[in-house]
DNA sequence: TTGTACGCGTTATCAT
DNA sequence: ATGATAACGCGTACAA
């Protein structure tokens, strides 16, 4: 069994109380008891039951980060900037993959909950408003979301906004027939949204035919359901995409088909993952300072957690579009400046 | 307060004893008072608090895995493995990030200890032979290492010989100046020394001007890795990488100089990441199952945690080289075949 | 079949 | 300054 409190104390011949004074630090203890407790501490090795801790102090001091999809190059520098905040003020971090499954999230939260967690961070929540406001009612808990939210503690990046813009970047190119590669087939989709509106602010009409839903991010999904937007509707010369994987995958795709970038077909992305700026043609997107957000987002559940009752606060982070080459755009598209060195279209 | 077993069994009319038998489904209850039960936990959304159940237990149903970078491609797919089998038997994940620092794995080891996990998975620890005896005396633990190691639970893939293979396959197409990209300095290195014993045994020598250490692993480190070796030593026509995100950026550094791949230089990695077959040229690697990794062990983990005593079993993961383009050993090399769709040598 | 009571390792409230 | 002791919420001998 392992060391506790009662076995310092009867080593030093102190009672526990005093054990717990001096390891918490709290209240005034002599000096010379002190120093005893401490080496019995040392000597035995003992290290305080942070449950049974929890238990007395309604404290647990870890939180939980709810991610959709650990190998989405997103999440990993996301979950850093979540870390390093919480550790630095003590916290331990639980991490949770829900693979895109809402019931997956549910069920995470449930367990979680048992856990005692003192926090929980969503990271593109798949829950509907419903679900969540249940679940913040529950829970102290922050989260990262390009979904309007005029409640609880959130860090907002406008999807529809920044789908608005690329599409609108590429519509200010000349293009327009445009594409989208979507997630899911939710009506809901924020970035979806922004696509449409900007066509139709555009006056352009939004034609069902170019656009392909997929229900799981990948570089190979977008590959996939850029071949069949392609066969659907062949007259596409711009694809905004719901995000860099599946831009990524439609520039393989053009490349297996023959169809250059920029110069045929002009390809958007969002995210700006690392592997955005080594592909080429480089990736013109939207950039989403992911550490940020993450050391954002933690930085506000503190704040909900050190308050008593409702804690609101939207924090707005503008995406910037970052224009590089799949769009043409970039005054110099020489290509005598790319590297050798290239994605393949497949294995 | 969150409601307790005590609530319920007042709503129930029954004792918390009661309660207790039918939330966890041991021990005979009458069928009329189990619905009754059943129906006021649910009324009033009871939640068994893990952190008393724990206590009392002396089992949290929760592991964690330490890691070592999680924005290195090689986790995430590790960590889903782990998790999937995890979840698969009720436990929960912790993941720990040391950012490369043993110091910090120590610390987060510490921290594990007080919240009472039942085990801890360690993969690709930076502590030494010592320290790692005196953490397997306090836990329960298994680990994916790439250093022999005898004894515990252990997903053994060979470094050392994965490297003599990568730097054997070079020698074996002719390739006499060869330079090593490796990670850290430690004398221990293993991959380092299967780099070492493959230049021995084929009469070569060890070349210190040939030799470049980086701290930290990334495409980018790699890339000022690989143009320093060419600067410290540019006879050199091959070069072995300690993984795949150096591989990466020695392919870029080579486009930078204008040093061809396989003509002139030949890469060969380690890992086989999902990014080594989509770059032109394909990387030749080691491949490593990093999700089948993660389910070994933590189904050896599950072992350990039900084992008395001491449990020992070592499972041997034979990484296999595969061979793509960017050594030239693959028959057709044909550069046509190759998509435009490029690696760029810095953004 | 069901209930009482104790203990898990802490923290914190009272005395002393 | 320090020591009994009561919670915290739960599992489980043991009793009924």
């Amino acid at each position: 069994m392992a060391v506790t409190i009662h076995d310092v104390a009867r080593e030093t011949g102190v009672s526990i109380r005093t054990v717990s004074r001096v390891v918490n630090g709290r209240g005034r203890v002599a000096e010379a008891t002190r120093q005893r407790v401490l080496a019995a501490v040392k000597e035995l090795g003992y290290r305080p039951n942070a449950l049974a801790r929890g238990l007395v102090s309604g404290k647990t001091l870890s939180v939980a980060v709810i991610i959709r999809q650990i190998t989405d190059p997103f999440f990993p520098e996301f979950v850093q900037g979540v870390e390093s905040v919480a550790r630095s003020q003590g916290y331990s971090v639980f991490l949770c993959n829900t693979n895109e499954d809402p019931q997956q999230e549910l069920a995470y939260i449930e367990a979680l909950s048992a856990k005692q967690v003192d926090g929980i961070i969503l990271c593109g929540t798949g829950l509907n408003t419903e679900q969540l406001d249940r679940v913040s009612a529950f829970h102290r808990l922050a989260m990262v979301t390009s979904r309007e939210r005029r409640e609880g503690a959130v860090v907002y990046f406008p999807g529809e906004a920044g789908l608005f813009e690329t599409t609108a970047h590429l519509i200010g190119l000349g293009h327009r027939a445009i594409g989208h590669l979507g997630w899911r087939t939710r009506a809901d989709g924020e970035r979806f949204a922004g696509y449409g509106r900007a066509l139709t602010e555009y006056g352009l009409e939004v034609d069902r035919r170019r656009i392909v839903f997929i229900p799981r991010v990948s570089i190979e999904a977008g590959r996939l359901a850029a071949r069949q937007l392609f066969e659907q509707a062949p007259e596409v010369t711009g694809i905004s995409c719901y995000n860099d994987l599946m831009a990524i995958g439609a520039l393989q795709a053009c490349a297996e088909l023959g169809r250059r970038v920029p110069q045929d077909v002009a390809v958007v992305g969002f995210d700006d993952i690392p592997l955005a700026s080594l592909v080429t043609p480089a990736l013109t997107t939207m950039h989403v300072p992911r550490y940020k957000l993450g050391e954002m987002v933690m930085c506000l559940l503190l704040q909900v957690m050190t308050t008593e009752g409702p804690y609101d606060e939207q924090l707005y982070v503008q995406p910037q579009l970052v224009i590089r080459e799949s769009c043409g755009a970039c005054g110099r598209g020489d290509a005598s400046f790319s590297s050798p060195v290239k994605l393949k279209g497949r294995r």
